[in-house]
DNA sequence: TTGACAAATGATAGCGCTAACATTACTACT
DNA sequence: AGTAGTAATGTTAGCGCTATCATTTGTCAA
């Protein structure tokens, strides 16, 4: 590679005995080409190793083939399977894949924006709706296709793919008041603005019930573990020992919550049940098994790139709002 | 955004009264300019809220500042925990990421290794040391550093940050023998090379205290789950009922294992110890707490980049290579 | 056969930036 | 004051590709 010349289009025209423009013309839009030139191009191609260079390509045709995604954790399960079906979604398609980690800042999500846009990407993905006044002025004015992921419960800017997290909150809470239980906590971690809509659905609905203590609450900023879920909910007990249902945030807080409860000899689903939320696949052949709602994260990501890579392609799709819907999973950990 | 002409460098330019290179050299080199320009230039840019040309300067310079990474996987916990400390590694840097994800397969790598070299990216980061003939040709000779992760077994192309999996299966092999378990299974799913060498260490290792029994080998293929962890251990105690312990694959696997045994009302420790890999999080707060192998992911993307981008600075690094070693956790799965 | 028109191919310029060399401004010393 | 040497800035050209317009070739009807 030390010694090795790029091979660029003029050697592969040379190679052809064709122009520069006419090996452009091949690669990018075959059809304006004649057949006989075309598959001698696609040999010569072939044949040199020839791959575009992306960066000229950019420059000249001040257009590029990345996409933007921003999201706010690399590490958090639920993106990572929105990621995958976000991968998914551009395999076997020339675009490439950037990602902006917000890190749950809007600071960040904006600045990462510019950079976006300076770079002219050829459409974004960004996470939820609740971004800053900038930034939506930004993605509203943004020259290329914005699909908005996560969540359907506010305006999005052009598309969105996601699900109402009050609905989602509100079929759980609504659940264990149905199996009986009386005093429904939530325990929640790093509260964004997703677990903060389940948290209101929670509120609102239990309150509906005549159910709804402010001291069956407990919450922390800091991101949500397996262990933290244990901790979050030995808090609970000391303030609401009374309690004999939660409501989590994500399924590692019920995992953490299901552990702990184990451990004080709680009985689960007896003296206390457990839903969790986003239905990992373990929450399933856990024991006991534990009621969680189920989030088409991995669907999202690939249905957030289809319809991304159709509005590049000039055919934005006749519904930019898809609610792609949620499902509960009742299980032994509600007595189901 | 719509009628709006990009910001370039000559606007810049003119608006502090300075040739375009000059303004190039303040953001590139600095200490080339005088203080005076510099801070006009700065104050300019600021101020017109220029956003530099990634593609121009990557085909100007043919140096971009895209840092490569090949991973097999986008969801798998181990590598979304290396992804993170990657992630880490190049914030406040000028650097930034292009993810391949070669999905466990050696050609998908090949092809992607083209990619990132033919668009001369400015490092890479590749995962394992087990890459095709031709890749590891294209590494060898690449204009660019180039770092392995994940494991120090194998001889390194350029720098490696890892440890190495056959001492860490040892480790483990050795300890449930040391705690007495007579009757070792190995649990493994998507065996990967790492896989691979920690399961040669623990037949090793078993075999060297007559300890080894082939019908006590479940392995499969499929990526490894929690669910799928508790059928090969049904499937494990159907040939080997006598079965004492189980080294699993991670922690997923160990997971797994752990409520099918709960299910089936097998005591752990006492009937059976449970050693998995990885020490995911929520290993320590289970019930009971899992014996796992601390493996530090975070550390290791971390180290690989400040390593990478240490030798694109053109300083690289005395030491090549970088055993970060593991940690077995020994906990109560295993009677400890 | 010729003209009209479409299809196929080519020539030219320029995207925004930086490498390489050229020039000018400044400093220090004889 | 003059000169060497360095610091600061400028000029020119070109990275590899595509947009735009120009030209050539092919096709078909009259």
């Amino acid at each position: 590679m030390s010694d090795y010349r790029k091979i660029t289009l003029s050697d592969v025209a040379t190679r052809v005995g064709v122009s520069a423009i006419t090996v452009s013309r091949a690669l990018r839009s075959p059809e304006k080409v004649s057949v006989v030139v075309r598959e001698k191009i696609f040999a010569a191609v072939e044949d040199l190793g020839y791959v575009p260079d992306a960066a000229a390509r950019a420059l000249a045709s001040s257009r590029t083939n990345v996409i933007g995604v921003l999201i706010p954790s690399v590490t958090n399960n639920v993106f990572s399977d929105v990621l995958k079906g976000i991968y998914t979604g551009i395999e076997n398609t020339p675009f490439d894949l950037q990602l902006g980690n917000t890190r749950y800042s809007v600071l960040s999500e904006e600045q990462l924006l510019r950079v976006f846009l300076s770079q002219r990407s050829a459409g974004l993905v960004v996470t939820g709706t609740d971004q800053s006044g900038a930034a939506r002025a930004l993605l509203a004015s943004a020259p290329c296709p914005v699909v908005q992921i996560m969540e359907t419960d506010n305006e999005p800017v052009d598309m969105v793919v996601g699900f109402s997290h009050y609905q989602a909150g509100q079929a759980a809470t609504e659940h264990l008041l149905a199996q009986g239980y009386k005093k429904p906590a939530f325990i929640g971690a790093r509260m964004d603005p997703r677990t903060q809509r389940r948290f209101r659905a929670f509120a609102d609905t239990a309150k509906k019930a005549g159910a709804f203590d402010p001291a069956r609450v407990a919450t922390t900023p800091a991101p949500s573990t397996v262990t933290l879920g244990g901790q979050l909910f030995g808090d609970l007990l000391a303030t609401a020992p009374d309690t004999d249902a939660v409501f989590c945030n994500n399924d590692d807080i019920a995992l953490g919550v299901m552990f702990e409860a184990q451990r004080r000899r709680i009985s689960i689903p007896e003296s206390l049940g457990i839903c969790g939320f986003n239905d990992l696949e373990m929450m399933a052949v856990a024991e006991p098994p534990i009621t969680s709602v189920r989030t088409p994260r991995f669907e999202m990501g690939q249905r957030a790139i289809a319809m991304l890579i159709e509005a590049i392609g000039g055919t934005p799709p006749a519904r930019p709002l898809v609610d792609i819907g949620f499902q509960l999973l009742r299980r032994r950990s509600t007595g189901c």
